[in-house]
DNA sequence: ATGAAAGCGCTAACAG
DNA sequence: CTGTTAGCGCTTTCAT
């Protein structure tokens, strides 16, 4: 179906429209420096030749690539939400975005690599697993920017959601609602986890709540969290939990206990992932800020390229929480 | 943090080693012809000075990008399994993979788009949303094969699991489990819909259950399956649906009715979703073979790319089906 | 086994 | 406004 002959270079338009290469280039980079009657026929032969502009070569020449590479958990939705994020506060800026995908066997060190190979100009890396100090040496070469894991390092540059206001959220919410006895799920050595947990000991404090204090070893996974119900012992009138997934096991634990979900018991999740927005769930949840995230992600990595300025190495976005069903007043 | 200093080239290894450019490039590329000493000196010098090699440059003079472009939902959790399925079967042969994400307010227009610049020379759409014309349009350009909908042109490449296939797969496991009265609740205008609705129906044909046969429109979201459950007159034995979201809306939809799983009514949904594997859902499901399908796809781009003869422009792959915790015999 | 030279497709100086 | 010249960093002949 193809045909046979080589896509047309930039020279083809160049000899086809009777002008130099160099004034086609103008002509297709948009730069000033045409008349508009060439740039008309440039372009006009441009289209009808089905020229695209090879953006290696040209990448190669201009000496940068306006790359901007991003390290992602293909598997990973929460991550599939802020790739989404990326583009859009990337669109306007001259930089193009270039994806490389962690998955179970390809991991986060291949995937950084390959970036490097495009020459990218920054890194954002999404819910990194390297350690710091590896991804310290790679500050070294380029500027780094982690999203959603507090790593603590002065080379690297951090974004991420405010884990332990996430739960004072939480637990303020359900104090609102007349809960005391309040116990959390928490979500082990998961990144995140040794924040909420703090949140919810702070909060439940602040509240004058400190013999009501209760947190239940649990994890990421929906089995996590039911197996975690049953180490509850006493059940109290409200759970938070580390994160969406782990409390649909929650919800479900306290489903085939007879439990009422909210009217016996209310349930708070975190990330506001799809699986909280089922109707059928209907989870109150905390959210994290995307969209800030993934702005101040893409700006802080251009200023680094920039060579800016920046006052601060990490920044901190509040979450906010969002009320479903879940919870209800006691 | 970063130094200063340009990125080292080959040239730079290449003096530093004492050897020609076109040596280290063999050595780098490794490709035959340097001494083994040679070799590792040159490999030494590149390590220590942090060379990596500018894909770019290289991909340029060598005329071909060995690029696989790949277009991909990101919000869309089947994909992810795709993409990983493609990086594995992309591992060995030397060709890269390079993805393009659509996105809400990125279209699959502009996935492809860029994926064009890159000069990559054939892409993977999963899921593709265009046009049949559209993307056979773009197969003029370079080989187009799109995986998992099943688009009807001679110049493009199809690779999608057999859905009739996976319908009759559910019915059968149902009609050996006892089960006469069999509910299909529908993905309406769906990709896939029409083929797992024939499914169902040829099925119960076939096993002489013609007088049974009731479709249920529903949808592909937890609400559609919810809702279709309330559209059924008299409760079967078995239901059939769409897919593993929609299932989990039957699920609920069917407790809340005080109607047991799998003692009352079995469930079979559609996908092997990671919902489906929740341990406390524990759905029995149809799931498409991804591995087949990813490496059928990536074969078939490059036998594309070679320019050699293929049969048949359509694969399509069996499903097998995971029996799980919501079927049981009548 | 190694090196010299040419050039991939494009952009950036500089001339004119 | 337009053309000429020189590469970007690499691979690829073709010599040696």
């Amino acid at each position: 179906m193809r045909t046979g002959e080589r896509r047309p270079t930039l020279a083809d338009v160049a000899a086809q429209a009777g002008v130099s290469t160099a004034l086609a280039s103008i002509v297709m980079r948009e730069a000033p420096g045409a008349s508009a009657a060439t740039r008309r026929r440039v372009l006009e032969v441009a289209e009808q030749l089905g020229y695209h502009p090879d953006a290696r070569a040209r990448l190669l020449r201009s000496g940068r690539s306006r790359l901007l590479g991003v390290v992602f958990g293909v598997q990973h939705a929460f991550h599939g939400d802020l790739v989404t994020g990326l583009y859009d506060a990337a669109e306007d800026l001259k930089y193009e975005l270039t994806l490389s995908a962690v998955t179970e066997r390809r991991g986060e060190r291949r995937a950084i690599q390959a970036l490097l190979q495009d020459r990218c100009e920054a890194l954002i890396v999404l819910g990194p697993q390297s350690s710091t100090a590896s991804l310290a040496a790679l500050s070294a070469r380029l500027p780094v920017v982690a999203v959603g894991r507090g790593l603590r390092h002065r080379a690297l540059d951090v974004v991420r959601s405010d884990d332990v206001l996430g739960l004072h959220l939480a637990v303020d919410h359900l104090v609102a609602l007349g809960h005391r006895r309040i116990v959390h799920i928490d979500g082990g050595r998961m990144p995140g986890a040794a924040e909420r947990r703090r949140g919810y000991r702070e909060a439940m404090r602040r509240h004058g709540l400190d013999d009501e204090i209760r947190v239940v070893p649990g994890g990421p996974t929906g089995e996590d969290g039911a197996a975690a119900v049953s180490l509850i012992r006493d059940l109290p009138t409200a759970i938070t939990v580390f994160n969406d997934l782990a409390s649909t096991g929650v919800l479900d634990a306290l489903r085939r206990a007879g439990v009422s979900v909210p009217e016996d018991v209310s349930v708070i999740g975190y990330d506001d992932s799809r699986l909280a927005r089922l109707t059928y769930l209907d989870l109150t949840t905390i959210a994290q800020d995307t969209a800030s995230m993934t702005t101040l992600a893409v700006t802080r990595a251009l200023a680094r390229i920039e060579g800016e300025k920046v006052p601060q190495r990490e920044l901190v976005i509040p979450p906010h929480l969002v009320p479903r069903g879940t919870t209800a007043a006691l």
